[in-house]
DNA sequence: CTGAAAGCGCTAACAT
DNA sequence: ATGTTAGCGCTTTCAG
């Protein structure tokens, strides 16, 4: 492997002016400079960025801390779309992704934080994670420029890219409100999402704000799954006859819902309305059609990578981005009507 | 942050101490090795894996070159599910992953192999490459280990994992024929893919094995998207109204052809037969459910990071895997029927 | 404009 | 069992 000082042997000079000529300095000879890269490319020579890294002090890495990397979530592909955009805006940059290896066991072992500072990583950028999870704390303590999707943290060098969920499950609620429900009930994910709390919220408000009951034993958990959503939706409605729309946190937890009404003769949308969240690919596919919520999980993916890339390169402060939301009206929503 | 050499001071012992002890050589003294993890706990020591990898002359890490990490490829999360299955395997060793900026325009001014070379990567997986892209070539000329996804070449140094695509398309054909079908076309990828012509083959094999005539022109490519199949099985069927079956050679490509059929008036699987592969997530959940050849992606992805890592760590000379695939048949193919 | 020398953090002979 | 020394490939003062 060609080094700077093959190089410089072959072209008669010193490293130092190789590394200055190969690096665009202005105080280098057009000429030494033409000829330092001719023999360059002749010997094939690639920067050892290890080595560049050693002594600069950066990597030009970035570090991916994802959770949800595993068999359980490539159904909603929440977590590759925005992998994608992040890559999307990485390609732009001198940046490289290094994915971290964090299956639940060696977690115990080795925080976050040890893996960032021994690979050395320039930031972060952490996706996936609940609120109660240790190493969450670990990284935004440690002074690893960090950007979180969806968990809203900020501080000296944590930024945060996010949606709109407050206001994404008010334009869910508002709408089946619109369609003439009034007994609306919700599947939230878990209390270790911010999502959860705050799509919460949205729901809560606006029911309210349009005079309707919000009542607590109407909100159940599906944990973000098919399954726990069907058999907590499954319960819910064989006990509540009376709910006539279900507003879900999650489009996954949509399906599940449909196929607790399906397993109890409640047809969708017709006697029951079904809204999620996200817009996952499936959401179009199936039958009938899910009316959601749509973030945009590339942008996320995208936004987190350019906010973390202008904090390390501009030695811009954090920030936080807040993106947009847009409610796709498909098949499983219906105006009310009365069955009785 | 702490240097060994800190804590080669604050212990008071040497470097090559701290070294020796941190990495657990045995000739070290059992109460100095205590003190000195003790200091390095106590300091917050995490090694430079940079440093290490410069003297050590490997980095510990695993270059993927994935092409088709867009936007167009979210739909069918192939590319997510093999990753994941890489993910898997790497997060049981020591290696991390990185995740090359291959943007096409990047890839002009740089080779995968030169970006091995510079993150000096002690391996590579590509996947998702077509097999007239120059940079492949240049991977597998260069020395650089690499393990390749469903492409099969081996050499000194390269191998690979894919599944047995001649025996897959020959299910799917097989099962075509049983079920009373003769005039059956096939929609394929493209040219530059050696699982086109795999899938083709065994398509032909098993036609001709069942004295049917394999008619060239009733094979079309659909470039492994929904759109091209669409529109060239749209073609297709509509020239030759005597086809009751097609193979496709990739889900995605099948859904287009259901899709034309639909507009073309011809219910799937009444009067046409369809049969995909892949198995990718949406197979299950569309209307009608997909007949499919399975293949699991996601062991492709761990056997792929498997067969890599003992290529680096036993030495083991190069080799190759070939997977197994299964029918899955769900409603989209029907016994023949007589519609004339 | 160019070169000599130091040093980034670590490991690995080679002493002792 | 421990320390001394050299060096991985690169950048960066500091001198010329």
């Amino acid at each position: 492997m060609t080094t700077i000082k093959d190089i410089a042997k072959a072209a008669g000079v010193s490293v130092t002016t190789v590394s200055r000529a190969l690096n665009g300095y202005s105080d280098v000879n057009e000429k030494t400079r033409k000829r330092i890269v001719e023999v360059a490319k002749e010997m094939e020579y690639s920067p050892n960025i290890l080595a560049r890294g050693l002594v600069m002090n950066k990597s030009k890495t970035i570090g991916l801390l994802v959770s949800g990397f595993s068999k359980e979530s490539i159904k909603d592909n929440f977590t590759f779309e925005v992998l994608s955009g992040i890559n999307q805006f990485a390609a732009g940059t001198d940046y490289d992704l290094v994915l971290f290896n964090t299956n639940s066991i060696k977690q115990r072992e080795k925080t976050y934080a040890q893996l960032c500072r021994e690979r050395r990583v320039d930031g972060a950028i952490m996706q996936g994670i609940k609120t109660d999870d240790p190493y969450l704390q670990e990284v935004v303590d440690s002074n690893i420029p960090c950007v979180l999707v969806d968990i809203p943290i900020q501080t000296e060098n944590v930024g945060f890219v996010t949606t709109d969920n407050v206001l994404g499950a008010s334009k869910a609620a508002q709408y089946l409100i619109d369609l003439g429900h009034e007994r609306i009930a919700m599947v939230n994910g878990h209390n270790y999402a911010y999502v959860s709390q705050e799509r919460l919220e949205g729901f809560k408000k606006t029911l309210e704000a349009a005079n309707l009951p919000y009542r607590e034993e109407w909100t159940v958990n599906g944990y973000f799954t098919e399954a726990d959503a069907e058999s907590a939706a499954y319960a819910l409605l064989k006990k509540n006859k009376e709910i006539t729309a279900i507003f879900c946190a999650s489009d996954l937890m949509a399906l599940g819902v449909i196929k607790a009404a399906a397993r109890l003769g409640i047809s969708v949308p017709e006697e029951l309305s079904v809204i999620g969240y996200d817009d996952i690919l499936l959401s179009s596919y199936v039958t009938p059609s899910l009316t959601t919520v749509s973030q945009n999980k590339q942008m996320l993916g995208y936004s987190a990578a350019e906010l973390l890339i202008s904090m390390l390169e501009d030695e811009k402060p954090s920030s936080h981005i807040i993106l947009e939301t847009e409610l796709k009206i498909r098949q499983s929503t219906a105006a009310y009507k009365d069955h009785s």
